[in-house]
DNA sequence: CATTACCTGCAA
DNA sequence: TTGCAGGTAATG
């Protein structure tokens, strides 16, 4: 389900709910495998009477930050949800994980499809996380320079590469099509082949494509909800992601679906054309 | 690079 | 019943 956009409407909604309070304890889990680390019993025990600090984000990571400089790290998959609820609330089946509060809150951790993945990491753990991922699509210090650099290193074709989160963070199937869209460049197009202005064109859609997004509270097609339970509303503002055979809003051609890198592509058959 | 696995629900 | 879904890790 969610991307970048996504997991930063939620890291805004949660640090609204979470920033100043406490975890009392995990009082829910029914899915063990959610917890990736440590084991579900050493968490649950580690998790009592905890402070929040703040909650951030990187790449499509929810940090919540703790007292004890720990961090409890959150990755939602595909339907995975973080959402604050008030005391009279009951969780459903597809709960597995609760918190609660020291305000009388709780914090349900919802995953119909039980992808998601919760770590409790110290400093060092979350080190060698962030080591692991590219740099940040919207920080100042990813300049159409240092991305045109980024490209230049690597070979193959532009969709696969772009949801390469080693490469680039926080991209995922719906804001690669869309940015591909409005670049006017083909998810096959060899990155070799692009020329500079190519590639700026790329990275001035990639960051307007998914700063809209977060403007827009993220896209909501049936899963994804923010911490207090809310749709986004990008779904109303997307060009080109699930909407096969409708036109291009640019030229009116029928939008295409194409697999590429095994996953469902959405392309304007007329405005993104393969250069060689 | 492609395929499979992890899971459930929904629409064709 | 089959295929598909916003993600990623682990295999050939």
């Amino acid at each position: 389900m969610p991307e970048l956009p996504e997991v930063e409407t939620v890291r805004r909604s949660l640090r609204e709910a979470l920033a100043g309070r406490r975890i009392v304890a995990v009082t829910r889990c029914t899915w063990p495998r959610t917890i990736a680390a440590p084991a579900p019993e050493a968490f649950c025990a580690l998790l009592q009477n905890r402070a929040i600090l703040d909650v951030d984000r990187r790449a499509k990571y929810v940090i919540i930050r703790l007292d004890r400089n720990e961090f409890l790290v959150v990755h939602l998959r595909m339907t995975g949800r973080l959402v604050v609820v008030d005391a009279a609330v009951e969780p459903d089946p597809h709960t597995h994980v609760v918190l609660q509060l020291d305000d009388g809150r709780r914090l349900f951790f919802r995953d119909t499809r039980k992808f998601g993945r919760i770590w409790l990491l110290d400093r060092a753990g979350l080190d060698v996380l962030d080591q692991k991922l590219g740099p940040e699509p919207l920080d100042a210090a990813l300049t159409g320079e240092a991305f045109r650099a980024l490209l230049r290193r690597r070979k193959g074709r532009l969709k696969p590469l772009l949801l390469d989160q080693q490469l680039i963070a926080g991209l995922g199937n719906i804001y690669v099509d869309e940015a591909l869209w409005q670049a006017r460049l083909h998810p096959l197009q060899t990155i070799t082949q692009l020329d500079d202005s190519q590639i700026d064109e790329l990275y001035a859609a990639i960051r307007d494509v998914l700063q809209r997004a977060i403007d827009n509270r993220g896209t909501t097609f049936a899963d994804y909800r923010d911490g207090w339970g809310f749709r986004g509303e990008n779904q109303f503002a997307l060009n080109v992601y699930d909407r096969a055979g409708r036109p291009c809003p640019r030229c009116g051609t029928p939008i295409e679906r194409l697999l590429v890198a095994q996953r469902g592509t959405h392309v304007c058959p007329r405005c993104q054309l393969i250069s060689s």
